[in-house]
Order: C-alpha cells, then sequence, then structure tokens
DNA sequence: CCCTTATTTCGTTATATGGCGAATTATAGA
DNA sequence: TCTATAATTCGCCATATAACGAAATAAGGG
C-alpha cells in the first residue's frame, strides 16, 4: 500500500524534524547533518527514504546537493505536505531545531562543510560535534 | 517526538484498512480479524498501537470489544484522522474490503465469532480462512 | 589528468516490528 | 461457582530499520 510507505517515511523524528527544517529553505546534506547531529551517510539515507515516498526532491550544484519539499507530485503527498506545518506546531522541540538552523544559514556550506571535517578529524568528544543543541532520541 | 509515533501506528497497511473499515462502523476485534485475515492476537496488538497513538478508542460491551475511530484528543490526531478519508480514496486495495466488510456487517458478531472458532478447529486451508477477498503484503 | 571533497552505497550491528500460537484475563450464562 | 469464549498478553521467530564507518562515486580546481 503506497500511503503505509509515505507514513512510514514520516514515522521517524529525524526525518520530520529535516522535513521541519526544509519548509522553508532548501538545504544540502552537510547543513541537514550539522542540524541533527547524524552521520553524513544516515542523513543521505533518511533523505532518500523521504524522497522515495515522493515528500522531497532533489537538486545537485556543483559539489553540493540539495533538497526541498517535493512540488505537489501526487495528491497523497501534497495534502500531507500541506497538512505537515499545523503538525509541526505542536512539537515543541522544534523550537530549537530553528534556532540551530538559523545559526547554521548564516555559514555558507562551503565553510560550513570545511568545520564538519576539521571536526570528524582529531575532535573526538561527540558533545562538541555540533553547531548547538542537544541530539534526540526518536 | 509523539508525532512520528502517531505516524508509525499510520505506517502499517494492516492497521489503514483497519482505520479505514472503522470510517463508517465501529467494529468489533472479530470482525477485525475476519476483514484482516490475521490472528486475533495480531490484530489485538494492531488496535492497541492505534489506540496508544490516539486514532481509536475501544469500550467493552458484554463479551465483546468495540473500537472506533477517536474523538478529537489531540490536534494532530485530530487532523489525520479529517484527512484520511481523502488520503484513503487513492487506494483502490480498500474497494474489496468494503465489500468484504458489508459481507461481515450482515453477521451478527456472535455468530461471525462461531464461525470463526468453528474454522480454527480442524481446517488448516489458510486459503479458506476468511469470508472473501485475498491477504495483503504490506 | 590528478587531488580534494560532498554525497552515496555497502557491510555490519543492535534494536524494533509484525506475525503466530499458547497461556492468561475477563465476562456472560448455566 | 463453573464453563465457555472474546480479547489480551507473552514468548518466540523472521524480517525490517536506524545507526555507523569504510569504500565507492561524482564534481571542481589545480
Amino acid at each position: 500500500m503506497r500511503l503505509a510507505r509515505v507514513f512510514k517515511a514520516l514515522s521517524d523524528g529525524s526525518r520530520l524534524r529535516a522535513l521541519s527544517a526544509l519548509q522553508n529553505n532548501e538545504l544540502c546534506v552537510c547543513q541537514i547533518v550539522e542540524l541533527l547531529g547524524l552521520a553524513p551517510s544516515t542523513v543521505s539515507k533518511h533523505m532518500s527514504i523521504l524522497a522515495d515516498a515522493g515528500l522531497v526532491e532533489s537538486s545537485k550544484k556543483g559539489r553540493w546537493v540539495y533538497y526541498r519539499q517535493a512540488s505537489g507530485r501526487t495528491t497523497q503527498t501534497t495534502s500531507l505536505l500541506a497538512l505537515l506545518p499545523k503538525l509541526l506546531e505542536d512539537e515543541p522541540q522544534l523550537e530549537n531545531d530553528h534556532r540551530v538552523l538559523a545559526q547554521i544559514l548564516t555559514l555558507d556550506p562551503e565553510t560550513l562543510c570545511r568545520i564538519q571535517s576539521e571536526r570528524t578529524g582529531a575532535d573526538a568528544d561527540p558533545d562538541h560535534r555540533r553547531l548547538a543543541g542537544a541530539a534526540e532520541r526518536t
């Protein structure tokens, strides 16, 4: 059942946070990585699940892949995406994400990626591997 | 994240079929068992997942437990339940369910349960353990 | 062409999920 | 109170999922 797949894509906290972040901006993978505090490979998988469900679209710009909310493919995804802002309103947890996202957007992707790869090298403290905010347990 | 739990409850084909059946009627477990062609224990689990998510409510009437769609607990579940009929329209698979459900509703629960327990006894052919329709693979 | 690097794919691991049957619980009726 | 039975809970299995790091892929800049 197609609808079950769409709901399954929406049934993970990290993916909902990513979708929430994509409501006002399009974002490249490294920006979503920074927001969620997950490994790039994990985020890439999440985004492909959202894309398979028809909830986001991607486009490659230079070395970066940008994701945005899908523009009305099926009626199902369209009406769900339309309802999403209202549904996400009631999630207090996302307020912090919006703050962190604002931080992230002050940097251009180039700079952000540089910072990220510097961190990966030596630093091992997981609490300092993000710009701000605490990780979530789904 | 609460919303993720709600979507997770909606992310299974059997549960969506049950919710679809509950749009016009309230149903007892044995009727849903008949519709989905799953073991009572499995159906009970599914219904408790839907109940935990706030999507259905139950009430015990004699020996039977009846489930119905929840009446507006949170705004999240309310708006999702309101959108559900539209979303389910695009699932051709549910047409057969509606036919089978009509069949099931011609019997009172008493009779249905008796038929079900008779089947469990000797008959081993899984294709004949339901009134009609084929099982779905989610 | 080669090197760097952003993203994806792959392989692995731990946990979650969906399914069943057996055992348990709760209720109606004798 | 005892029996029958509708539903739930429990224990088990097979498969799916989310996470990571390592390896592969793709694109820009020397």
